[in-house]
RNA sequence: GGGGGCGUAGCCCAAUUGGCAGAGGCAAGGCGCUUAAACCGCCUCCAGUGAGGGUUCGAGUCCCUCCGCCCCUACCA
């Protein structure tokens, strides 16, 4: 494509500028109105994918647009440079993880500044920069002392591939590891846990008060999974001073109590069972725990579906409700590490029960009176009580509480909170991470390490190999030390944190990374927390954003963030993805369609120009055929710009008239619509915009009248003020060639649309007979009612299409409509 | 099984949030420029909004049912 500029000259004359100049650079102290532009915190996999230039493009052009509107924008980039592809990779190639990032950092930081994204490099982060690990470590020393730290035996995931423990987050719904697709083990291991759950009601809570998408929203409930009901005893029926403790939700429907099961993992089952059931119950007990996720959980289809496998134990726990005697059960599909890990179990009310019940021939009693015609299984819905007692004939809601306060006075009963959410296992037994900075002393157990002794930071010489242990932990020289109390002879923690740690509060760094001795200054990162817009992708609606919430919580009650929001990210944008194929474009699955040539072909600027334009930012993008084509058309519009702004084929006349206004009029409109479409994340009708007002600024130019000097000057130059955020490189060299001594376009101020000529005078009013158009006429934009209705009924087209007929009604919508209704 | 989203021209998308279905782009076709092609400039063509029903003077927009595609979630008592 033949171009009227030399992309390459000016794109990286421009991106050199504004880094020698430090133009993006802002203190902390900076007296304007503040801003936080944010984009998430990248994984350094090498060169900048689709997706990347995507969230960049769109964090640009806030960063650019909110520096225009007169704000001090932080603007900050950095890596989250530990992890498990690097370590896999260094494996592979027999190299060190770090080497390999930073050459994955570099060619990041290319890809970006060549995207004519700018930074404040100075703020730059990345998790194994030992001045980040060291911060990193003071605030887990920080969480230890405060006792959301603590280490303990958890059933966890482990995944053979990787050879470490997951967080149940990073387990699939299929029981799958997420990064390497193995299927995941349970294992029994010592670990490190920080305790989220403290804060499940407030980062609960907290949610109402966040301006972000309502299913991200919705999803971070969902996975908290708050529910009230009840802890009460079912006493054991050979010995009632023993009792089996259970959580419910609907204690409503304890007479139909008719089993109640305990999880394989419950420390009563042994005691439960009797020795004709033993066999059974530990066949099932050892198929269970030893299985993986996978097998334990998803079989066929889905939750309710599934096969219910369990065993009798021989013993019977007493209904409360009734007295009866009911058996228990051992059965899978209840869990140890929720509520009790012992429920009641209400076939008539519930699937699962249900569907266990049936398998294993349990009778069901139904307490509730489902609906006229109800068909189903269990019904949970809402009705009348049956078959219950002193519950009878009251509604659920009522019922719930009478057997609440029933429960209370005969069964130890409890009101009682659960969560689904468990509290966040951190260690991992890998080498690519941050090392948990505490010592096993014989003597004096777990000590922290001492804080002017950190960063801890892992030796270079490590063999890191798939054996399942940490690499450090066959460190000789690594692992010996000395303990910080006694000074015997004692062992390092060999354990690294989940990266997640990392992502947690690089957003607090950024904010002040200046203040010596110090992860940040609570004082200065108050200047610019919380965010004000964060901008990524959907795939963190849950594990990083929830994270990162409890972090700052965390942070703040631990004296490290006083002062500090509680919140970190005050608006939240998910970008859509970029599909190919139909099916995500992503590294792993090797389908990239990398940016760098469109580099030299349209430029940075075409390519940003079409990930705004290409389509609402919030969807999906499908990157077909005809994207090339797209991509190109995007350049054509810079480059018919540009020529335009040549006054290339363009006619002049001298005093201004009326189509001078008529352009001035359409060029304050699009001002009105480019900053709107900025407001609301509508970047692909701001380009339209854009493109439309070209036409019409191009045609009139154009055309043998011509344009007036001063009017011309004027759109081009706002034009260029409007562009600037969305293709940077092109409008500041057009500006410098318009006016040389001036500051570029990029420190301009935002135009602001002047009322009297966005205003319409008059609008077509459209006149309709039963809803069918008829007439159009032209009125002021004031008309009002009475004069519309008159103008109406007064129109000659519309009085003969009456003709003969009776008005029975006239709506009238002035300026816009009119509908008489025969 | 649960939750959410989407469906408008051959294609990507607009539509002042209930008021003339079309802003922009891509593709296609035509004309001009050119020795020719590309580039460039100008012009033209194209749907009644997935299907059906309802509310309304009026529905792409609100409400039901169905179809198709996509995403999230999954035995949490």
């Amino acid at each position: 494509m033949a171009r009227p500029f030399e992309v390459t000259t000016v794109e990286s004359k421009w991106q050199a500028r504004w880094l020698d100049e430090g133009t993006y650079e802002v203190d902390n102290d900076d007296p304007r109105e503040r801003f936080y532009a944010l984009c998430m915190y990248p994984y350094p996999s090498g060169t900048a994918h689709q997706g990347h230039i995507r969230n960049y493009t769109f964090g640009d052009l806030l960063v650019r647009y909110q520096t225009m509107l007169g704000k001090a924008v932080l603007s900050p980039f950095g890596f989250d440079s530990f992890g498990l592809p690097a370590e896999n990779a260094a494996i592979k190639a027999g190299s060190h993880p770090r080497l390999f990032t930073d050459a994955r950092m570099k060619e990041l930081k290319s890809s970006v500044r060549r995207l004519g994204a700018v930074y404040d490099w100075r703020r730059e982060v990345y998790s194994h920069d030992p001045n980040y690990m060291k911060w990193a470590q003071t605030i887990f020393l920080a969480f230890w002392r405060a006792g959301l730290a603590y280490r303990a035996e958890a059933p966890v995931n482990w995944c053979p591939g990787c050879a470490t423990v997951l967080a149940n987050e990073q387990v699939n719904a299929d029981g799958t590891c997420d990064r390497s697709g193995d299927l995941v083990e349970r294992r029994n291991l010592e670990q490190w846990f920080f305790k989220i759950t403290d804060y499940a009601e407030e980062l609960l809570n907290d949610i109402d008060t966040l301006e972000w998408p309502e299913r991200v929203k919705t999803m971070q409930r969902n996975w908290i999974g708050r529910s009230e009901g009840v802890e009460f005893d079912l006493p054991f029926a050979h010995q009632p001073d023993k009792a089996l403790r259970v959580f419910t939700t609907r204690p409503d429907t304890g007479f139909g109590v008719t089993y109640a099961v305990v999880a394989p993992e419950h420390p009563l089952l042994a005691e439960l069972t009797t020795n004709d059931e033993r066999r059974q119950v530990n066949q099932l007990v050892e198929r269970a725990v030893s299985a993986s996720e996978l097998e334990r959980t998803a079989s066929s289809d889905a939750g309710a579906g599934l096969e219910k496998r369990g065993a009798f134990t021989g013993s019977f726990v007493i209904n409360p409700f009734t007295k009866a005697q009911v058996p228990v059960y051992v059965a899978d599909y209840v869990l140890g590490t929720y509520g009790t890990g012992a429920i009641m179990a209400v076939p008539a009310e519930d699937e699962r029960d249900f569907a266990f019940a049936s398998v294993h021939g349990l009778p069901v009693v139904r307490t509730t009176e489902p609906p006229e015609g109800f068909e189903g299984g269990a019904y949970s819905g809402e009705g009348a009580h049956i078959n219950s007692g002193f519950l009878d004939g009251l509604d659920v809601a009522t019922a719930k509480l009478k057997a609440a306060e029933y429960l209370a006075e005969h069964a130890n009963g409890v009101t009682k909170v659960n969560y689904r959410l468990r509290d966040w296992l951190v260690s991992r037994q890998r080498f690519w991470g941050c090392p948990i900075p505490m010592v096993y002393c014989d003597d004096d157990g777990l000590v922290p390490v001492p804080e002017d002794q950190l960063p801890v930071v892992a030796p270079d010489d490590v063999t890191m190999d798939k054996s399942g242990q940490s690499p450090l932990a066959t460190h000789e020289g690594f692992r010996n030390t000395t303990c910080p109390v006694c000074g015997k002879p004692a062992r390092r923690e060999a354990d690294t944190m989940d990266t997640f740690t990392d992502s947690s509060w690089y957003f607090l760094r950024y904010a002040d990374p200046f203040t010596p001795g110090k992860a940040f200054d609570p004082v200065e990162a108050a200047k610019w927390m919380p965010v004000d817009q964060y901008i990524g992708g959907i795939e963190h609606a849950i594990l990083h954003l929830l994270y990162a919430r409890f972090y700052l919580k965390a942070l703040v009650d631990v004296g490290i963030a006083p002062g500090l929001p509680r919140e970190p990210f005050k608006r939240l944008f998910t970008q859509g993805m970029i599909r190919l194929a139909g099916s995500k474009m992503s590294k792993s699955k090797g389908n990239l369609i990398a940016p760098e040539k469109y580099y030299e072909t349209v430029g940075a600027d075409g390519l940003r120009l079409f990930h705004l334009f290409v389509g609402p930012p919030a969807d999906d993008v499908d990157w077909t055929a005809q994207t090339e084509e797209v991509i190109e058309g995007c350049a054509r519009f810079i480059d018919r710009f540009y020529r335009l702004a040549e006054y290339d084929e363009v006619n002049f006349h001298e005093s201004f008239d009326d189509s001078d206004l008529a352009v001035r009029q359409a060029l304050h409109r699009t001002i009105a619509r480019v900053t709107e479409g900025f407001e609301r994340w509508s970047y692909n009708t701001a380009v339209a915009a854009m493109m439309e007002l070209l036409n019409t600024v191009s045609k009139w130019a154009r055309s043998e009248h011509g344009a007036e000097r001063t009017t011309l000057d004027e759109a081009i130059d706002t034009m260029l003020k409007l562009l600037a955020p969305m293709a940077p490189h092109i409008t500041a060299e057009m500006w410098e060639q318009r006016h040389a001594a001036e500051p570029s376009v990029h420190l301009q101020s935002w135009p602001v649309a002047d009322p009297e000529l966005v205003k319409e005078e008059t609008i077509t009013m459209v006149i309709q007979i039963n809803g069918k158009v008829r007439a159009r006429l032209e009125v002021p934009v004031a008309t009002s009612e009475a004069d519309a209705e008159r103008l109406a009924l007064e129109n000659e087209i519309i009085q003969t299409a009456l003709e003969g007929a009776t008005v029975k009604r006239v709506v009238a919508r002035p300026p816009r409509l009119v509908n008489i209704i025969v």
